[in-house]
RNA sequence: GUCCUGUUAGCUCAGCUGGUAGAGCAUUUGACUUUUAAUCAAAGGGUCACAGGUUCGAAUCCUGUACAGGACACCA
């Protein structure tokens, strides 16, 4: 039995006098008529004597903020869902039996009032209580009213305080739902159905990712949390499905970070008979189309960039952004070792694995272009041996027709034309096999013979699209940390 | 996983080169019928994250542990 401190044990005494009152200290059913920001967008534009001639009634509930006592009457600040509105209780009106249950509320508790709007001698629109009724006693105490609850750790493991005390964070969620709301509307309305695939697959494909392993027990088989939908998206479009998309939960067991937790929100988008650039019009609908509706302008400041999020946006080939930075022209046909000798005279770390000219490019892109990539920008044309579910350009078979969206020099989202030749795959999943072995833990170690079967059925020419949301719900709230955006982030047990 | 930094009252924070722990808000009691970070008077509230060590003496110095934040690595 945990210690209780001196405050909850005043509230816990006084939950036991409003038991013995007749009232219920954690409430029952409360018909309002308004919210607070109702009764703020309709009347704070009358005047003190305008409303006081118009006598409003309202009934309203919700969570004592602040309160200031003054004898027989008594000020107090109430939250709701949707705002915060001023409560004005005196002895005379609301009675002489009610009123000692506000004088004695504490911040934090849920109360219901109704009463007549009216503004302050300094002009505050402010309800004036004719019944309170005391609706949820609350046990603890609310954090200091002025600062608030600031401390990181706390707001991350008690979310529901932290929703409480700070506007800010209830913004940012709310946002986070209009964001997802938008993308929803914005490819329905394009004629894209919204799908559901498993979460646990026998096979963890579809991107470069450790998984969570899990066990069934009446199958008695291993299952692994999805690390994407992919695979199983464009089995729909075998089967006809052409225009698809799913918005959900993608689980990867890795390092954790600001911009990285074990589990996130991603959008998957497919399109039959579409392409990467095609794609890219999606990517950019999407990004440029939610900061708009969410803010208004597609001029953001996201930490210290000032961002134009306006489509269309830059499109740059990876080879020729490679040349811009470093001079270095991948276009010359080369050999592995000509390729290492360059990646040593310019400080391009490489690792085992990374046994092919294709490998070395994208460590130039990573480790000498993304840093510069601010304003929005598509990188296109990545090495196949990094690609191995996109289709290869048709001029130039180094490269493929896949497209990466940068901005603040952070990756958004990542699309291609589909690969759908099942020869190619196969081959491409087999190589995928032989860099496991030697040594990329995030490379598939296991070949997905149904998918290919799949594909030797007839997949549409197709073009596909992953999107990052809880990135671009730090984006368009300019959160820094992936923790701001996710209601309940991960924490070890304290 | 590695490195750096942090952890003092319910909350927000002080606490100097080591000398018996402080403030504001919140709480309790009293005053106050247009206040708004209400005000005034008084009171209570602490295993200074945890465990060791150094010292006559540790919130303070050292070591370890836990948790957190940031950077790096990896990815989205």
């Amino acid at each position: 039995m945990e210690q209780l401190t001196e405050q909850q044990l005043v509230r816990r005494q006084k939950m036991e006098h409003l038991s013995e009152s007749g009232f219920d200290p954690f409430g029952h059913k409360f018909e309002r008529t308004h919210n607070t920001a109702q009764i703020i967008a309709d009347y704070d534009q009358y005047s003190k004597e305008e409303l006081e001639a118009m006598a409003v009634p309202v009934t309203v509930a919700g969570r004592i903020m602040t309160k200031r006592g003054k004898g027989k009457a008594g000020f107090a600040h109430m939250q709701d869902a949707e705002g915060k509105i001023q409560l004005y209780v005196r002895k005379d009106e609301v009675g002489e039996e009610r009123y000692p249950f506000f004088d004695k509320a504490d911040l934090g508790d849920i109360v219901g009032v109704s009463g007549i709007l009216f503004k302050t001698n300094v002009g505050e629109l402010s309800i004036r209580a004719k019944a309170y009724e005391p609706l949820v006693k609350a046990l603890r105490p609310l954090p200091e009213k002025y600062h608030g609850l600031t401390d990181i750790e706390e707001r991350y493991r008690r979310r529901y305080v932290d929703l409480i005390m700070n506007e800010e964070s209830r913004k940012t969620f709310k946002a986070r739902v209009q964001i997802m709301n938008f993308i929803r509307n914005y490819l329905n309305e394009q004629g894209y159905l919204e799908v559901e695939t498993p979460i646990l697959h026998p096979i963890a494909g579809g991107a470069a990712a450790r998984p969570f392993v899990t066990h069934h027990n009446a199958l008695d088989m291993e299952f692994f949390l999805r690390i994407a939908p992919e695979l199983y998206l464009k089995r729909l479009l075998v089967g006809g499905f052409d225009k698809v998309y799913e918005m959900g939960r993608i689980f990867r067991n890795e390092g954790m970070s600001p911009r990285h937790n074990p589990e996130f929100t991603m959008i998957e988008i497919y399109a039959a008979f579409e392409d990467y650039q095609y794609m890219m019009n999606i990517a950019e609908g999407i990004v440029s189309g939610a900061t708009q509706a969410i803010l208004g302008t597609t001029d953001v400041q996201y930490g210290e960039y000032e961002l134009s999020l306006a489509a269309p946006f830059k499109r740059i080939h990876m080879v020729d952004l490679i040349q811009e930075h470093t001079n270095v022209d991948f276009w010359q046909p080369m050999s592995v070792e000509e390729a290492t000798v360059l990646a040593k005279e310019h400080g391009v770390e490489l690792q085992d694995h990374m046994y092919t000219v294709g490998h070395i490019i994208n460590e130039f892109f990573e480790q000498k272009c993304e840093e510069h990539l601010i304003q929005p920008t598509f990188v296109y044309g990545h090495p196949v041996e990094i690609s191995p579910l996109s289709k290869l350009n048709p001029e130039d078979g180094r490269f493929t027709d896949r497209f990466e969206l940068f901005i603040g020099a952070r990756e958004y989202s990542n699309g291609f034309t589909e690969l759908n030749d099942p020869i190619d795959q196969k081959q491409r999943f087999e190589a995928q096999v032989e860099e496991a072995r030697l040594g990329n833990d995030e490379a598939n170690g296991e070949v997905d013979y149904d998918y290919i079967e799949a594909l030797e059925y007839g997949m549409p020419p197709a073009g596909g699209l992953g999107v990052g949301i809880d990135r671009l719900v730090m984006l368009i709230t300019n959160s820094t940390s992936i923790r701001d955006v996710l209601f309940f982030p991960h924490m070890r047990h304290r």
